[in-house]
DNA sequence: TCCAATAGTATCATTATGTATACTATGATA
DNA sequence: TATCATAGTATACATAATGATACTATTGGA
């Protein structure tokens, strides 16, 4: 009848870490602390307003970050990184090592293919 | 001119893991050890044959999982994790703990939302 | 001769995700 | 009076990911 959801709680996890950009838009709040929307902008090239807006309500939604909005003219709007986000930089951080090794991994895969062709 | 690339090796580790799927087919292989296609097709209910096709393709191109023929009739395929793919464990379980964690944390939130009306 | 079983492909439809561009509000400033 | 800046929203469009369904090859057995 229960089909072992529990190994499903794996994507909860991935639901937040995952679209294009949201690993970037965390560590660049966790590593460099409180930005404004237009730091945000510039410190994540190419990506646009919409999609920035888009996975800043996301993770907002998630209590991942906060958002205050200063009531000024021009606006003037902070993301932080909240408490309960913190606790995904274990894996971020276990996410990126094992990325860098992968990238590593790949490169010496590609150059022995190049040593010994088929 | 450099704009930060080591920011974004996450993305190597994300890429392998997303995809709705490769998650618990991860998970299943990890702890339930070498399975046929159809098995691994029953261990993971809602995938259709076109996915996991998919998935264990792009799986098995990263050097995760590897991929065994018999040459009978009907066919038998195995797939296994390799070795290099037993070192996402960590992370795999660290993510587990954290969605688990983060689906009770969903819930005390809605709970104290159907206490406190706005 | 026809069917069953396994591990797929092939084709098309649907959704999700991402991009491009234009537009808005406000008040300070030129 | 026109222009700028910020933090968006609205709209249309393009591309990619996923899903549903039907189909294939092989050969042992009824």
């Amino acid at each position: 009848m229960d089909k072992q959801p529990e190994l499903c709680r794996v994507e909860d996890a991935l639901n937040i870490l995952v679209g294009k950009w949201k690993p970037i838009i965390l560590l660049v709040l966790l590593q460099e602390g409180t930005k404004r929307f237009s730091d945000l902008k510039r410190r994540v090239p190419g990506i646009t307003q919409k999609m920035l807006t888009n996975q800043l309500r996301e993770l907002e939604e998630e209590d991942i970050i906060t958002r205050k909005v200063y009531p000024q003219v021009p606006p003037k709007v902070e993301y932080s990184i909240t408490e309960y986000g913190k606790t995904l930089e274990p894996i971020l951080i276990a996410m990126h090592e094992w990325g860098t090794a992968h990238t590593i991994h790949k490169m010496k895969k590609a150059q022995q293919q190049s040593h010994q062709p088929s």
